[in-house]
DNA sequence: AAACTCCTCAACCGCGATCTG
DNA sequence: TCAGATCGCGGTTGAGGAGTT
């Protein structure tokens, strides 16, 4: 596999875009759409090469980006995502509308990292620098835990990307044919989802599926040893990934449902639409048993109409809600996630105390008093692990 | 006001993945 | 099946602005 020279063309210009530049690129693509980047800047009469088009379009001309500073939710939508992705940035942009991956990767690294680090955290695996001082007590623990649910998250991404892909193959009549790749060149989709994505990047699964009601239950106790069974379709063959397993008691299913948004690739809101609703219903009382260890997610072939909210609520999920955490483990964790600027969490770095001995009690800022702005995102975490190792399988 | 340092972020580079003939 | 072409991603760089001495 060779690769294609690019930007070593004698007589390509580097460097920083000049306005002109700028309007002509946007002109041709508004035009003709960006169609090949390898062949638009001849089309376009620009003496640059076809990835530095590609990347000044991305990063700066699309019409759809915001600029500007980040705001405190954005700042807590990174520190979550990158807690669970890593360096991911442009599975983190598809959560953060408007936004682009480089814009994302900068602001973290001139900004949000130094902060946590700061602050005490390893940016890099969100724990406390003094973790290993804390070995004796729950927070290692519970840290680890979490790393064990971002990793297994992680490992989730990319057997559903490659599940997609297969998916996409073999469904195309299925599937909106906004997502076609004549679609997506032709209009030049500013933030058209990378091939084989039929969705927004759907790292925030896992959040939804613990948003909606116990899906963590069924993850319970298996967080040492996650075994996602990233279920496909009646006919598909198991994934050969790593941590695909066989075990597929319940189908979550998710449909590929930017294919259908008139803003292919930038995230829905974080809305019901997304779950249709669930299939092998009958199996989910001992999926919520924790006996199944997973969601599973198809590719949007199955259509099954059924509200997930109703699904949970329904009879037959309601039985064994023993095991649900009287906590309300999951919502904390959500509402912490997912948290809305109202919160005051502040990062300023002399308030960073890892000390985690809050006696559990949800006071940072995140919960229902709110008021906690010299804890941390971490220590948040953290207390609510803590709070919720008495009634909760997980921990 | 000049020199220096720090910071930001647009842009580049190189690689892997995917597409295509 | 293979190899070249293309794309997208993540890491890194460096110009220029901001802040400090």
């Amino acid at each position: 596999m060779g690769r294609s020279p690019c930007c070593d063309k004698v007589g390509l210009k580097k460097g920083p875009w000049t306005p002109e530049e700028d309007q002509k690129l946007l002109a041709h693509i508004e035009e003709h759409g960006h169609g090949s980047w390898r062949a638009l800047p001849a089309k376009a009469g620009l003496q640059r090469c076809g990835k530095s088009c590609r990347l000044r379009w991305t990063n700066y001309l699309r019409p759809d980006i915001k600029r500007g500073k980040f705001s405190l939710q954005e700042e807590q939508t990174i520190i979550q995502l990158h807690a669970l992705l890593g360096n991911r940035w442009s599975a983190i942009a598809t959560h953060l509308p408007k936004r682009t991956d480089n814009e994302i990767k900068n602001y973290w690294n001139t900004h949000l990292k130094k902060r946590l680090d700061k602050m005490g955290i390893d940016p890099v695996t969100h724990k406390p620098k003094n973790d290993a001082l804390k070995l004796s007590d729950g927070q290692s623990k519970n840290a680890a835990n979490l790393s064990h649910m971002a990793q297994w998250e992680s490992a989730r991404l990319e057997a559903e990307a490659r599940l997609v892909r297969q998916s996409k193959l073999r469904s195309n009549t299925f599937t909106n044919p906004l997502n076609s790749p004549e679609f997506s060149s032709s209009t030049s989709s500013p933030m058209k989802n990378p091939v084989g994505l039929p969705g927004p990047a759907r790292c925030l699964d896992i959040l939804k599926a613990w948003n909606v009601g116990g899906a963590m239950v069924g993850l319970g106790g298996e967080l040492e040893s996650p075994t996602s069974t990233l279920s496909y379709s009646e006919n598909a063959p198991p994934m050969s990934t790593a941590g695909i397993g066989e075990n597929s008691t319940a189908f979550v299913d998710f449909v590929g449902n930017s294919s259908g948004s008139s803003e292919a690739g930038i995230m829905k809101e974080e809305g019901k639409e997304d779950w249709k609703g669930f299939e092998n219903s009958s199996n989910l009382p001992e999926y919520r048993d924790g006996i199944a260890n997973s969601v599973s997610f198809t590719s949007g072939i199955h259509d099954i109409s059924l509200p997930v909210e109703n699904a949970w609520e329904s009879e037959s999920l309601r039985v064994n809600s023993e095991h649900v955490p009287s906590g309300n483990f999951v919502q904390r964790f959500t509402d912490l996630l997912l948290s809305t600027a109202g919160a005051d969490r502040s990062f300023s770095g002399d308030g960073g105390s890892l000390s985690g001995d809050g006696g559990g009690e949800w006071d940072n800022g995140c919960g229902p008093s709110g008021s906690g702005n010299d804890k941390n995102y971490w220590n948040s975490i953290l207390n609510l692990v803590n709070s919720s190792n008495s009634d909760s399988p997980l921990f």
